[in-house]
DNA sequence: CGGGCGAATGATATCGATATCAAGATATCG
DNA sequence: CGATATCTTGATATCGATATCATTCGCCCG
């Protein structure tokens, strides 16, 4: 019978350790740790030498006996949502924008990123993370309490919340709102539609804004809940508005899809963009910019709120005093 | 004057160590470090005892410690090619149901994906990986080779290419032209049109297998090399047509933008599709889905691609031999 | 001139796990 | 019964870095 010899993993190799390095410079160990981590303990000419000695070598420092010694992993750990039920959401874009200036902020702090999806979250990598980072679509607050019970330093993107105490990093979900409610009264509009789930944090905030900026006017607009945002959901929402025989001359729904979708319909039902309802959409996703009409929407600034993530997350596991923040939006006015 | 004073990173909790377990299980470390990691050299009841104890105190393994003296890190590098440059290529959607794929399967094997940009490389974190998993649009033959040199088993994802010796994960590219070149074979179409990017070694792969099954019936495609993927592209790629007064009656499109960009230059154009022109795009996109009309598309499977990769890596570290492997994709017909 | 002080460097212990080799306990066999 | 093989467990060294405390040296000043 052969047997089915599982092979050894190939070890890495040896290279340099300090103690080396230490040798070819004729000093301790200690010193050569001490130069290459700047400290001022050294002199610089020492600092100097060592430095040019390891570059020449090619030394590589053990990040794993370092993270032994001083106790941290020098590691975040992201934990992305991604409902591998429903398939679609992992087409959605930004969690990826999210990523890379998440990335790009920790590398850049010499720190690692970690990915995992919730399933994992078990991991014991990731409980040995310094920190947490928390992205997806409506972040339900059971799921963020689980990885709060960790202990670790953690920062959530999505909306904030009044009750819970987390720190959090989102767009200005209610400025949006507030921002297509005025633009919908500057052009006259008396009738607005909002197509958007408000069991979701993030579009509940929008609705909010919306709600109130109008209400100051008078206005009280029309709540249509989709569970879906797809385009089909837009042109359902839009084809049972008009079964209904609803007045309504204008639409802000809660994603470009939803918002073609309902363009769309509203083209079948004769009806005219923007010139009968106008309609903003929501992300400013490529399709939205070449659709026809250009769909006016909202854009967020996925890559500089991946960056916020990291820097708060940082200062957190520094201990410093660190507060949630809304990113701006900018309303994209479009042809629609 | 005040001083900015830098506050301590906060310390990991102590927690239990194997030596604290052996204390309480009234072993040595040595046996508890075997229970843990059902060996055999440890009785069925201590193993039992001592796991039990572990789960009572909540006992976590300190990852750290484990990877010195293992010589390991049980982390998988993965650098995206993001190309910051040009933010469009941050919306492809792809790249996250690979990681899905990816994180899913090396986490279940215990390893942790370690994320990176490409700029990021060079990080200690990334040179201490057991593995390299690379992503990318059309990654190029000198960043591969760069990172190859960091001597660590790799996998790529892509189109394989003879010249070179890397293990390549991918779809099944040329075989995608062929089944295009086949349907449009199938319904009689005598004058097609390939719209992509013949530098992007994917897209070229697919215009061989296209090129190839249509020389077969003696027909030669014409090519429209393109620059950029996008609806706008496709536009004009049609309109280009159009004016040099090409006679075409298929279209097969390396993106599900470029096929509605180019569908939408029909309509203007008084063409009809499918009547007149047939036209299939790539990706099967949420939006290509919902397009006037449904777009025809080819479907390739991240999420398997993802686990593919994920999986010979680990074969690679594992010292085991490993193959390129190109995924099938699937022919989407639907009203184009 | 010598005590004291600060700067630069070093010796040693330590982080928490596992490999190695040794040793005690038990079983097997001539 | 004694010797050898086998099973189970343990003592110690080790991975590569850094914290702590000690030491050396030169310098300043009474």
């Amino acid at each position: 019978m052969s047997s089915a010899k599982k092979k050894q993993p190939a070890a890495a190799q040896p290279g340099l350790t300090m103690a080396d390095l230490a040798k070819l410079a004729g000093v301790s160990k200690i010193t050569v740790s001490r130069a290459l981590g700047e400290s001022p303990l050294v002199t610089p000419e020492t600092r100097e030498r060592i430095q040019a000695l390891a570059r020449k070598h090619g030394y590589k420092l053990n990040v794993s006996a370092r993270n032994l010694r001083l106790r941290r992993s020098h590691t975040v750990a992201v934990i992305v949502e991604m409902k591998p039920s429903s398939g679609r959401t992992m087409w959605d874009p930004y969690p990826l924008s999210l990523l890379g200036g998440i990335s790009q902020e920790l590398t850049s702090a010499g720190y690692s990123v970690l990915l995992t999806t919730r399933h994992d979250a078990a991991n014991a990598a990731v409980q040995a993370a310094d920190g947490l980072i928390l992205l997806g679509q409506g972040v339900h607050q059971d799921a963020v309490r689980l990885y709060d019970r960790m202990g670790l330093p953690m920062v959530v993107w999505g909306a904030e919340s009044a009750q819970d105490s987390h720190i959090v990093v989102g767009s200005d979900n209610r400025h949006s709102g507030v921002s297509v409610a005025e633009r919908f009264l500057s052009i006259g509009r008396r009738h607005p539609v909002f197509i958007g789930n408000s069991d979701h944090p993030e579009m509940a905030q929008r609705l909010h804004g919306f709600v109130d900026e109008l209400a100051g006017h008078g206005i009280k607009p029309l709540l249509l809940q989709r569970v879906d945002w797809t385009l089909e959901s837009g042109v359902e929402a839009v084809r049972s508005l008009a079964s209904r025989k609803v007045r309504f001359d204008a639409i802000f729904a809660c994603s470009d899809l939803l918002a073609m979708g309902a363009i769309r319909a509203l083209v079948e039902l004769g009806l005219s963009v923007p010139n009968d309802v106008s309609v903003v959409g929501y992300d400013d996703t490529p399709h939205g910019a070449s659709f026809l009409p250009p769909l006016s929407t909202v854009r967020q600034n996925w890559q500089e709120g991946g960056v916020l993530l990291a820097r708060k997350v940082l200062a957190l596991i520094d201990g410093q005093p660190v507060a949630s923040q809304m990113l701006p939006t900018s309303l994209v006015v479009r042809a629609t």
